[in-house]
DNA sequence: CTTGACCCTGTACTATGGTACAGAGTGTAA
DNA sequence: TTACACTCTGTACCATAGTACAGGGTCAAG
């Protein structure tokens, strides 16, 4: 099977090359083989869950939210009761961010709407219908 | 006008009291009024103020993202230009979390409906549609 | 057969966003 | 009037998520 070095591998998925070395530690990746003499032998798998963590990061998520969605999968072991009452905490978490960014969305677009009608700038209400968190 | 110290404020906006301080010493809050004795005295703008900026990380905004964020509003000497410019580039930047939140919100409630079918763990696809990235 | 670009390990350092004291003063209620 | 809760400042510490060496080995082109 085809495989990356490190540097292959963080060029490919747009890190750093020690941040390869960080998920490794921090167990978000797997050990991968290793050359005769050492060198990290990453698969195509491995580039798929790097892609995964970076995406789920942009989202918000931190890297022990993102070892709970990795477990999601591939565990034989675990029951599906206990994965989905964690997919189900994750879903309404994924909910609540959703409702709060729309929220946050329609504010700015009225904000823009004011500007584009040259309102004062001071008049602009960025904060008014978003501060209490009601929506949030 | 009707004031709360520290604690008080802290107690209402659901942060820690030290928060405050940090908050003052980056700038997203204004010094305060203080008491004759140096007390710091908040007002009901001070506790918007907090509560604002505490949606907006649950959002996943950075607290230098945050003070963009609430520079938008009340400042007399910008230009309604400037503010639009900022205020695209947020609402852009608010447009693609929700995409990407959508997506995953998507693979869970499939996740979740497989499992509430019984099927084994392992065949749980919530890693296929994302890893990639496509939709994020 | 050397030179430059890669890889290895370990360790130290960074930024962000707090959190926790220590040592001092204040305010109030029994 | 004393005890307890609260405030003040400054400074130290913490977790998260990396990033940057140093000091060494490897490999491939010229």
């Amino acid at each position: 099977m085809k495989t990356m070095t490190r540097g292959e591998l963080a060029k490919e998925c747009g890190v750093n090359i020690e941040a390869l070395r960080y998920y490794e530690k921090r167990r978000l990746i797997d050990p991968p083989k290793r050359s005769e003499v050492g060198y990290r032998l990453y698969s195509k798998e491995d580039a798929a869950r790097i892609r995964f963590i970076r995406n789920a990061q942009k989202l918000g998520f931190t890297l022990n939210e993102i070892m709970e969605l990795l477990k999601l999968r591939v565990n034989k072991n675990e029951s599906c009761e206990s994965v989905l009452g964690k997919a189900q905490k994750k879903l309404n978490e994924v909910a609540q961010k959703i409702k709060g960014l729309k929220s946050m969305k329609k504010v700015l677009k009225q904000l823009i709407h004011q500007c584009k009608e040259s309102t004062p700038t001071s008049d602009c209400p960025i904060l008014g219908s978003f501060e209490s968190g009601r929506k949030l």
